[in-house]
DNA sequence: GCACACAAAATTGTCAACAATCTACTGGCA
DNA sequence: TGCCAGTAGATTGTTGACAATTTTGTGTGC
C-alpha cells in the first residue's frame, strides 16, 4: 500500500537491458554523427523492421528524441529530424551561458584536490583523442567535459537539463561547423581547468562565457552544411522564392 | 519530400482539442492541489474509466508527467505521485535560482515601457487574488509570474525549462508549505519590479536570489504534511526501522 | 504462531489488426 | 498544356486482446 518510488532502472551500460533505451541511443548517435540528417522523415515501419522490433518501440523511441529536441513530431506527418534555425541555435548556447555560469561558480568555490584530478582525467582523455585523430571520440568527450561540471556542482536538476542541451548543441554543431574545425576546444577547456583551480568564480565564470561564445561563433550560422537530401541549398535555390 | 516541421499544434486553450492534454491538465491540476497525494498510487484501467478513454491515453499522459517529475514511473509497477524529498527541494530552487538570476539580469537590461507595463499587470492580477482570498488563483499567478519574466528574456529553451521547474517547485511547496502560510511572495514581485526596472543587474539578481531563498525558507522541510494515505507519518513510525 | 511456497487476482507491458489521415498518382476537363 | 477532382497507396493513430509481472490471498509444515 506504501509507495516505493524506488530507481526508475536506468541502466546505461551498453549491454541490451531495455530495447527502446537501446533504440534511442543508436538513433541519437545516428543524428549527431549526421548520418541521419536534419529534416529527413523517419518512417515508423521502416525502423521498425530494421532493429527488429515493433512500431510501438520505435514511437516510444520517437517521444524521447522528440523530448530532446532532435526530431519534430508532426501529427499524423511523421517524425523528422530536427533542423534547428539560426535563431534556436543561438537561444540554446544563450541558454547555456546562463546556466554553466552558475555551475562553474559553485565548482570553483567547492574545488577539492580529488574534483580537480576527475577535470584532469577527462582533459587528459580529450587531448588523447586530439593526438589520435578521433573526430567522434572529441566531439562525446567535449560535451562530456561540460557535464562533468555539472555533476561536479552537485545539482541534479541542473545536470540532466544540461545533458540534453549538450546533445542539442551537438546537433546544431553538426549542422554548422566550419568545414575545417580548428576546434580548439581541448585548449579552452584547459584554461577553464585553471581558472576553476583558481579560486575566482568570477574569472572562472568568465572564462565559460567566452569558452561558450567562441564555440558559437566558430559556427557558419549562415552556412549550414547541406545534405544529400537538401536539394534547395544544392542547387542553390529555395523553394520558397524559387525563380526561373 | 522536404520537411515542413510546422509547429507542434500546442493548443493551450481550455477547449477539447488532443485528449490526453486534457487528461494531462486534469492531473495536474490534482496533484498540485493535493487532491492526488504524493506517493499515492495511479492505477492505469481506474484513470481510464474516470475519464472515459482508453489506457494508452492515460499512459501517455504518464509520460509527460513523468517528464515533468510530478509521477515516477516504476517499471512493472506503476505510476505513483511524485514525493520530492528535502534534497530534491533544495536542489530545485537552487537551480532556479542559478537559471533565474541570467533571466532577471536580461530582463532588467532590456527592459522597455511595455514590458514594465506587463509585469505592473501581472502584479495586479496578483494583488487582486490576494484581495479575493483565492489560494489557487495566487499559487498559479505566483508562478506565472517567474514564467512571464522568462518570457521577456527571450529564450524559449530556458522558458520551457523554467515552465517544468515552476511546477515541481508548486508541488514541493504544496508538500511542504507551513500551514499558515504568511505568503507575501506579492510583497517580494513588487520589489522585483522595482529592481527590474531600475536598471541595475545585479540589484536585481540579488533581489530575485533573495525572493527564492524566502520562498524555499519559508517552507517546513522537515515537517511535510502528512497525508492520507502517510501511515508512517500518520501512526508516528518509519516502516523501516519500526520498533515494538 | 510464523514462515514459506503456491495459487488467484489485479495490474502493467506488448503487439497486431483496424481506422483515420496524408501523399502521390491518374485521368478528365477547360 | 495546366489545373483540379477522385482514387489508390503509404503512413500514422488507436484500440482491444493477450502475455508477463506483481500483488494479494490461502494453506501447509514446522
Amino acid at each position: 500500500m506504501m509507495a516505493h518510488p524506488a530507481e526508475p532502472a536506468r541502466y546505461t551500460g551498453s549491454g541490451k537491458l531495455r530495447p527502446e533505451e537501446q533504440i534511442y541511443r543508436e538513433m541519437l548517435g545516428a543524428i549527431l554523427d549526421r548520418r541521419l540528417e536534419p529534416g529527413m522523415k523517419l518512417v515508423e515501419e521502416d525502423l521498425a523492421k530494421t532493429f527488429g522490433v515493433s512500431r510501438a518501440r520505435i514511437r516510444s523511441a520517437f517521444l524521447q528524441l522528440a523530448h530532446d529536441k532532435l526530431i519534430n513530431l508532426v501529427p499524423n506527418r511523421g517524425a523528422f529530424i530536427a533542423e534547428p534555425g539560426i535563431n534556436e541555435a543561438i537561444e540554446v548556447f544563450s541558454a547555456r551561458r546562463m546556466i554553466e555560469d552558475g555551475v562553474v561558480r559553485k565548482v570553483t568555490t567547492h574545488m577539492t584536490p580529488d574534483r580537480a584530478t576527475q577535470i584532469r582525467d577527462h582533459l587528459a582523455a580529450e587531448h588523447q583523442a586530439q593526438h589520435d585523430g578521433d573526430h567522434r571520440a572529441r566531439i562525446i568527450l567535449s560535451g562530456e567535459f561540460h557535464l562533468l561540471l555539472a555533476r561536479l556542482a552537485g545539482n541534479l536538476v541542473i545536470e540532466e537539463f544540461l545533458e540534453r542541451l549538450i546533445l542539442r548543441s551537438s546537433l546544431i554543431i553538426a549542422m554548422y561547423e566550419s568545414p575545417l574545425p580548428p576546434d580548439c576546444s581541448h585548449d579552452e577547456h584547459d584554461a577553464l581547468l585553471a581558472a576553476l583551480t583558481g579560486g575566482d568564480p568570477d574569472a572562472a565564470a568568465a572564462c565559460m562565457a567566452r569558452h561558450l561564445d567562441a564555440i558559437r561563433d566558430r559556427l557558419q550560422l549562415d552556412h549550414r552544411k547541406p545534405g544529400k537530401t537538401d536539394f534547395a541549398r544544392i542547387f542553390g535555390r529555395h523553394p520558397d522564392k524559387a525563380a526561373g
